[in-house]
RNA sequence: GUGGAUGUAGUUCAGCUGGUUAGAGCGCCAGGUUGUGGCCCUGGAGGUCGUGGGUUCAAGUCCCACCAUUCACCCCA
């Protein structure tokens, strides 16, 4: 009986995990740069830390949660998001009590029961960034600003910056008004979903891709036009201070995201290229949530991103990720007894700092040098009775074939020097 | 959840309108003189043709179901 990695996962084969290690690196050195220090979560939460967090009328907590029940009853999900959990650490942990802002990353697996198609797992893994503490919009900036240095310095090229600002407490329910007074006579023309979201969520609609709705939608109110004084400043600032960045960015007044808690900013960077998955990384404020959760009022910014689809867009822009390089040696023995000695070379040889190789199926010692090739050593010392009984080695450059007599004595230094 | 496509060696695929011991490239292993790789040549190992039913004298090839993969929608990273 065969078994497979349950539908919608991947392994990482060694082969390919370097690509991850190459963009995790970048992920250290860009959060480290912006002061943002890693924060390690539990893979799974009580249900209803999403419920309350994410909110009960989004799909995510509707329909796509892995939620079981543990052994002592309690109900328990999965993450489907990498917020609420940092969230939760926030507020447990009292952190609003130190300096703010505090500013988290982290990398985690994300899970959402969905039907998997391209850049679509059910469990993918997310980097992902949360600023707690400020409700300036510098913060708003300085958020885009860090995935925009990132991504850039990965090499992606092609992506766009989509903003929008889909107001606070005050004036988001008169937008609400406005749009289901609008809608209330078209709600003929809506799609199904839409036609439920009107009562439960009706932001949602503008995000429809139906061409009906879209249709509807076309003279619909603007939220821009309700933000309150605040809000309408708060977004001002923020492109003001994204413009000083350098940055181009379009105002998509139709982005509202797909989990309840941003307030005023949010926002998606997506690659046009065709062959890319579209969103890469979004995020927004929530300055909410952390009180919602069960905190002080405590304001809060961030953003996820998805590593697999980075990846699919690097591979699609073909950026190529430095293969890592084979060992720096490769001991090949001959006979039992020269064998034997080599093991005990090898061992010291890594103690000293040369990473080594040597054959563990018997191979012959032709076998040896294709193995050796094939990992791609850059030498390989060739040790047999003679060597054993003259006390020299013949060092072999695999790159340019040349053979070189070496003392067996202290050959880690001459290996030191030849290494570099 | 809805709709489409696909499922043959480790891998990428071929296998015509159903007909005898299922093929190729790459990969793997071994040889091509006695202790030397990358190229080339030769040979070898490796498949219950996704699973289970059915049609037929006969099925990898046709039909059905299931499973899996994949693409689009929905949603999202």
């Amino acid at each position: 009986m065969a078994i497979n990695a349950p539908r919608g996962t991947k392994d990482v084969l060694p082969d390919e995990v370097y690509k991850w290690q190459y963009v995790e690196s970048f992920i250290r050195r860009w959060t480290a740069l912006f002061g943002y220090k890693e924060i390690r979560t539990p893979v799974f939460e009580h249900t209803e830390l999403f419920q309350r967090g994410v909110g009960d009328t989004t799909d995510i907590v509707q329909k796509e949660m892995y939620t079981f029940e543990d052994k002592g009853n309690r109900s328990i999900t999965l993450k489907p998001e990498g917020t609420a959990g940092v969230v939760r650490a926030y507020i447990e942990h009292k952190l609003y009590a130190e300096a703010q802002p505090i500013k988290l990353y982290y990398l985690s697996p994300i899970f959402r029961y969905e039907r998997p198609q391209a850049g679509r797992l059910r469990e993918h893994h997310q980097f992902g960034i949360e600023a707690f503490g400020s409700y300036a919009p510098s913060i708003d900036a300085e958020i885009v600003d860090l995935a925009m240095s990132l991504l850039n310095d990965l090499g992606l090229k092609d992506l766009e910056i989509h903003i929008n600002s889909i107001g606070c407490k005050k004036c988001r329910p008169v937008y609400h008004k406005a749009l289901m007074g609008y809608l209330a006579d078209r709600l003929d023309q809506l799609c199904d979903t839409c036609r439920s979201r009107y009562d439960k969520n009706p932001l949602r609609i503008l995000d429809c891709k139906e061409k009906s709705c879209q249709a509807v939608l076309t003279d619909a109110p603007d939220i821009v036009d309700y933000l309150c004084d605040d809000c309408k400043k708060h977004f001002d600032s923020f492109q003001n201070y994204l413009s000083a960045m350098g940055y181009k960015y379009e105002v998509d007044s139709r982005i509202v995201r797909g989990l309840d808690y941003y307030t005023r900013t949010v926002f998606e960077i997506l690659s046009t290229d065709e062959r890319s998955p579209g969103t890469i990384c979004g995020g927004g404020r929530y300055d909410d949530l952390v009180e919602q959760c069960g905190g002080p009022s405590m304001p809060g910014a961030g953003f996820g991103m998805g590593l697999e689809r980075l990846l699919m867009c690097m591979d699609s822009q073909g950026i190529v990720i430095p293969a890592p390089k084979g060992p720096d040696l490769f001991i090949a023995a001959v006979g039992e007894q020269a064998y034997n000695y080599s093991i005990g070379l090898a061992s010291m040889l890594r103690k000293r700092d040369i990473s080594v190789e040597i054959d563990h199926v018997a191979r012959s010692l032709k076998g040896q040098f294709k193995y050796a090739d094939k990992l791609k050593a850059q030498y390989v010392l060739v040790i047999g009775s003679d060597e054993m009984a003259s006390g020299y080695v013949s060092c072999k450059n695999m790159s340019t074939g040349q053979d070189q007599r070496m003392k067996l004595d202290n050959i880690a230094e001459q290996l030191h020097s030849l290494l570099h």
